[in-house]
DNA sequence: TCTCAGGTTGACC
DNA sequence: GGTCAACCTGAG
């Protein structure tokens, strides 16, 4: 067992799963170590752990205002499920699959250089290449004799340079990584997105090479807390389509109506909507769209 | 060996 | 203003 000092928060009456929270494709640094997960929040090592017979948050290496930031502990789910329609019995269904699922804060920078890596890969990869960049480019931070590497920042990035980026096993995503570093290394764009609508911090962050909708939608609700941020990936895509696409349009939905059919029929917390959808459908591919 | 994946881009109609 | 192949890499 790994020693170190603990804390410990009462959630109350506030669910949480943080198995799901950690593990469903938000973030992907945590490891399963001991009773709980290590990883990293933001700059320092970290180590965070549930108990759901008392319902306790025990953690270590981050205050406890960082630690209830950073999972969403203080987002009113109460609040969010009476903003979803009443009718959907699929929202529902995910609903009490994982009740306890939360948007984490992640650090922008962390989150954008993430996601800009994910495209066209599987969670197990995307992991692999993050674990990969902290060991090469970010600083090494210790926490009860475990070790963990945090996030290099963009500057790092910039000066790592794309071919030291490509041997991390980013392949293509390598130049669209150098290129943001970059540009946010150089104070050309910035990721303070303050008084900027949705809509305006969305196009902005497409501006960036290798960022399309699907990318800046991720970065706006895992990195920003904006909630009405729908991504549509391809198991949200199947969802939409299999489950809550309008009569004739099961086959062709063009993305722009999909997006604003998401929009209307979720509303304003429809990110955390799409969490609950994405992950219920992940675990439940064959009963809900049959045998692929 | 081969296909395909949690996307985006640029070329072509 | 929409469709379609190409892009790196690793896993099944």
């Amino acid at each position: 067992m790994v020693m170190m000092q603990t804390n410990r928060m009462a959630l109350g009456e506030k669910a949480l799963d943080l198995e799901a929270t950690l593990h469903c494709g938000q973030v992907f640094h945590w490891t399963p170590q001991g009773q709980g997960h290590f990883g990293a929040l933001g700059n320092e090592a970290a180590y965070v752990e549930h108990d759901p017979s008392k319902n306790v948050l025990i953690f270590a290496g981050a205050s406890v205002e960082t630690v209830s930031n950073y999972l969403g502990i203080n987002d009113p789910l109460n609040d969010v499920i009476s903003t979803f329609p009443t009718e959907d019995a699929h929202l529902t269904a995910a609903m009490a699959y994982t009740p306890g699922l939360r948007i984490c804060r992640q650090p922008p920078w962390e989150c954008l250089a993430t996601f800009i890596t994910s495209s066209l890969k599987q969670v197990p990869h995307i992991r692999q290449m993050s674990l990969t960049l902290r060991e090469r480019f970010g600083r090494k931070r210790s926490l009860g004799g475990l070790t963990m590497h945090d996030y290099p920042g963009p500057e790092r990035l910039a000066e790592a340079g794309e071919e030291r980026l490509r041997d991390c096993g980013l392949g293509f995503r390598a130049k669209s990584l150098a290129r943001a570093a970059s540009r946010v290394a150089s104070g050309e764009f910035s990721l303070d997105f303050d008084g900027l609508d949705d809509d305006e911090a969305r196009a902005k962050l497409c501006q960036l090479y290798g960022v399309g909708e699907k990318i800046a939608n991720c970065v706006l609700l895992f990195g920003y807390a904006r909630f009405a941020a729908f991504p549509i990936d391809v198991w949200v895509e199947r969802v939409l389509r299999h489950l809550y696409a309008p009569r004739g349009r099961k086959r062709r939905w063009p993305a722009r109506e999909m997006q604003a059919f998401a929009a209307k029929h979720f509303g304003p917390y429809a990110g955390y909507a799409q969490q609950y959808l994405f992950h219920y459908a992940r675990h439940h591919d064959k009963v809900l769209f049959g045998a692929r």
